[in-house]
DNA sequence: AAAATTTATTAAAGCGCTTACATATTTTAA
DNA sequence: TTAAAATATGTAAGCGCTTTAATAAATTTT
């Protein structure tokens, strides 16, 4: 039944004096409506405070200027960062972000998909390249519009703004070892369904394999917390292989092996050294500070924002949507020493 | 026009030999159809990938099962791990968050306010509980459903879920002042439409004055950055009046506070004592951790959820949503030393 | 001045869904 | 067996908006 505290179209039609469809016009397309009119419409809506329904435009026009965000989680600054930048760009264009957050979780993530897109949703990002058929098979067959975020690959159909996480991951192995270590280890987030975690994982397989001397002594895998990762430094201890260098692939997992580092009594870099990825606040502010892989967060949010934009708006002229290989840098600072 | 590449409930129902009334019941409420035409029904749904259409529903019900969230700004830890718990009890009940954030600015939310709303949210969550009579008129004319948190206090009209940043703050600061501190500074956040600086500095100011022998020598406000932080310490310390103790609004102040003490040489606490407020992880991870007072970040989202859930579902026998304050913690780190 | 063109406005048909009400069917009670 | 009650399904009227086609008014052209 009908709100009849809320306004509607009727409502400042009626007290404007004309159509509705004058109104909606003039809500929509401005210059289609003559000057007196226009003002006259706008002194009706602004005296009602009348705001459209969003239901009822949904309908109409089959949109809803929406778009939503599938992101592992908040709590990891990388992503809140990213998702910050995304939704600003959003803003510019009127279009407002949904989000949900997967957990890491491919089934999570295909109800948050099924969820969002049932909220309206005219598009999608998502974190990562890999996901079941399940969930291919889903975007596939609503054609939803989306954008992977967080990793790049050629032949993905989907289109992608990202960076190469196993060639990055590989390079800050191929740093490690040029610096004099011969014996690493990883600590890694859990790989199961995370291509991520995965490709940095081989990435680093990829770059002892091309220096035989090099041993990779321990892969051990966690959840990306800092309890976590002491865990896993423990564990990598107990081997008593002495690795002089673990390459972490998260800067969480890599502040957690310093700080159980330290509480061992182990000197980073001296006795150990350790890297982390993506650069977020917390690796400049450990001591020593984190020398680190940086991911450009802001500009995969920004960027992906734009994609998804495009692929929304059948776009006038423009060329369709690209993917967008983005670069990563190695930033030194005090955790890795030369051997 | 129609797309007829999406099925609707019409689809639906020829293929299933029913009427849509009854497709639509069997989404809705399962148990008022039949065993045998559920099972039909949900056939048909499935065969054809049937999603109901949300700008339709949203008409028909008036609803959307959607809220939103304006925070100012997802890069501050703080905000990221509360809204990750908001999400997460939202979603426990099947409702979407639409994400706005205001970049602590007034203006930059009363937009916020309206895009969301006009984006079909049932209700909102805000940060705080000083804004322009602007925007709370907004919110009263159009009754809008919301809850404020991060702060609290006894006569607001809005439910509150958070705590009493003043005492918070006053708390903290008697706390310095009775570790044998005499000459305090503090560095907060742009108190311009920002209550929780302006409180938590108003707190440290109660604390001031009833301990007559304590002195205030400067308040220094600034973004939420590790360089305006530095700023500020750099201005705080060219005045010459050696305070003993820098006592932070929050610990993203804080820490770049404590790193440009590091530059400068100054040891902290030693030299200096500081202390920050948040309790993010930043603060548990610099040389030496951050004595700081620990906010209930995920407590305060979910509880804000639950009662904005209250708040929108006119709810069976269960009494009004309340108002809830929840209480700060000290956390007694490295950085605050006793004189 | 009339005809042709442009501009402004309206009327009304949908968009997909829910739900009150009517109707048909089954179950229970008398 | 029949009447009454309960259950299951269908019919159709909206919900508020946009937009096409039709009409009216203003402007330009002949």
């Amino acid at each position: 039944m009908r709100d009849t505290n809320r306004p509607n179209l009727e409502d400042v039609a009626v007290l404007a004096g004309v159509s509705t469809a004058s109104i909606s016009r003039c809500i929509n397309n401005p210059k289609k409506v003559a000057e007196p009119t226009r003002l006259r419409i706008q002194k009706a809506i602004d005296s009602l405070g009348y705001m459209p329904h969003f239901g009822g435009r949904a309908l109409a026009i089959n949109r809803t200027n929406t778009v939503g965000a599938i992101i592992p989680s908040m709590e990891n600054a990388v992503f809140a960062s990213g998702l910050q930048a995304f939704q600003e760009t959003l803003n510019d264009s009127k279009v407002t972000l949904l989000v949900g957050s997967s957990n890491y979780n491919a089934s999570q993530e295909y109800d948050q998909i099924r969820s969002l897109l049932s909220q309206g949703a005219d598009g999608l990002l998502l974190i990562g390249k890999d996901r079941p058929k399940k969930t291919l098979d889903f975007l596939e067959k609503h054609s939803v519009p989306h954008v992977l975020a967080w990793c790049f690959g050629k032949n993905i159909s989907s289109p992608v703004v990202g960076f190469d996480n196993q060639k990055a991951a590989q390079k800050i192995a191929d740093h490690v070892i040029a610096l004099g270590h011969r014996k690493l280890a990883i600590i890694a987030g859990l790989r199961e369904g995370n291509d991520r975690a995965n490709e940095r994982i081989i990435g680093i397989e990829d770059a002892q394999k091309t220096n035989p001397n090099v041993e990779l002594v321990a892969i051990e895998e966690c959840k990306y917390s800092f309890e976590e990762a002491s865990a896993a430094l423990d564990r990598i201890l107990a081997l008593n292989k002495n690795p002089t260098a673990i390459i972490c692939s998260s800067d969480v997992l890599a502040v957690g092996a310093m700080l159980r580092a330290k509480e061992l009594g182990l000197s980073v870099p001296n006795d150990i050294s350790i890297t982390g990825f993506d650069d977020i606040n917390l690796a400049r502010v450990v001591t020593p500070s984190l020398t680190t892989v940086r991911v450009p967060q802001q500009e995969m949010g920004r960027k992906a924002a734009e994609i998804l934009l495009d692929l929304i708006n059948p776009n006038l002229g423009k060329t369709a949507a690209q993917s967008v290989e983005l670069t990563t840098t190695i930033i030194n600072r005090g955790t890795l020493a030369s051997r």
